[in-house]
DNA sequence: ATGCATGGTACTGTATACAACAGAGCACAG
DNA sequence: CTGTGCTCTGTTGTATACAGTACCATGCAT
């Protein structure tokens, strides 16, 4: 028992140094317990002790409660009655409402972007789409990934707005395994490529009907690339 | 000086005695100083301190803070740099964006209760567009606000959904000014009670795509009301 | 008069101590 | 053997003490 907890006293000291952070102890245990949890250092089902935390993250109570506060406001951990702070387990039906609401926003994001980028933000995206078109191409899902993620980001800092962006992440970053996947079976990472350049073509001719319908639409596609790999790894 | 802080004392405690409150003290903070923010006894550009609102409230720092920190994951309260928490004034610009934002997550509730609510439900919504028209001809903006309100959570709940009821809501309660003002000028009560019904009648008739439509316009309805009202109040 | 230093003050951030409570194991009676 | 109650322990909730910091005002020098 005391081995585990080493174990992961460990583990979190290394998130922690990972990130350079600034000196705020409540601010580190935020970003670290956050990442734990995100990289599945602590796992859907287990509880959060607070001493426990203290002290692997060398801090007294205080900063930690104050972390664990912030990160129950946002959902990415749960208050059980009688059992008290667990990361919660994700199940399909969460899936499908996290991306249903993700569409929704994220096509509002590209509806803005369509009217508000400007010449060079446009230029980005379609170096972004090349970027992916390339990866795809030289099978490296890792550049793949990152550059949906840019190209995601661009749009949703195109749309001018303060709040989507925050909101959107607020949802994807909810459950460790939202976004896993997002181009497993190969077919998809081809269908996903071309969906993203179709949202920028969209974007570029400023068409705002067709830029939210098709990042809507590339929403609901994710989630059903996403299910299959759920099914599949739980059935495991 | 001392003097406006007793006022203040009073009025917290008044608002913590209105809400019966279970006995967690973090809880009573929270919901206390929220209530506060919302009904206007802080006002936009206050600032929080911890040991006031501690005395206030009778009570040590502690869970203060973790209400505080709990309204500013919630953009209640903003941490400005060098100024510690105040409460945020919202500008015309946050307005169109909550409505924007309000618009597409309403727009997605109004379709997933067209396809999902039982007929018991459709029921309660009808009767709550009726007492809507009943307010209306009664001329009783305070019962036409509560049963606007009741229409829109069912809709809400009838979406069979757990994150987008509470999403809306974090939206919603962010500010004081926002959904002020719904009914103010008389013909916008009028094309408001007209456009409830017509959401009522999309979901009764199961039309998803109206539904949607339907609830996306009348957020932006609302706003237009809204902006017009906050331009009075700023203008004054 | 203005710029700068220096103390004081008003906060926030963190640690620690203590209280309350719920659950697990154990004893004891039936 | 089983059920009931009791202590003991683990964990959270709250209070308080202490440290550090940033702002402000006052005084001094130029």
């Amino acid at each position: 028992m005391s081995r585990a907890l080493e174990e992961r006293r460990t583990s979190l000291m290394e998130l922690r140094e990972r990130r350079a952070h600034h000196g705020a102890a409540a601010e580190i245990a935020y970003w670290t317990i956050r990442d734990a949890i995100r990289l599945g250092v602590i796992r859907p089902g287990e509880r959060l002790v607070e001493v426990e935390l203290a002290a692997a993250l060398d801090m007294s109570r205080t900063p930690v409660r104050e972390a664990l506060r912030r990160l129950e406001a946002e959902r990415l951990v749960e208050n059980v009655p009688r059992r008290g702070l667990v990361v919660p387990t994700i199940t399909i039906d969460d899936l499908i409402e996290i991306y249903e609401i993700r569409g929704v926003l994220e096509g509002l994001a590209a509806r803005r972007a369509a009217q508000r980028m400007g010449p060079a933000e446009i230029d980005a995206l379609r170096e972004t789409v090349e970027r992916m078109e390339r990866a795809l191409a030289a099978n490296d899902l890792a550049a793949l990934g990152e550059a949906s993620t840019q190209f995601h980001r661009l749009v949703r800092s195109g749309s001018r707005h303060a709040r989507l962006p925050e909101l959107i992440s607020l949802l994807f970053d909810s459950h460790r395994s939202v976004g896993l996947h997002e181009f497993s079976p190969a077919e998809r990472a081809v269908a996903a490529v071309q969906e993203h350049r179709a949202i920028y073509e969209a974007i570029a001719r400023r068409d705002e009907e067709a830029a939210e319908r098709l990042a809507r639409e590339h929403s609901q596609n994710a989630l059903r690339a996403q299910i299959i790999a759920h099914h599949l790894s739980e059935g495991s």
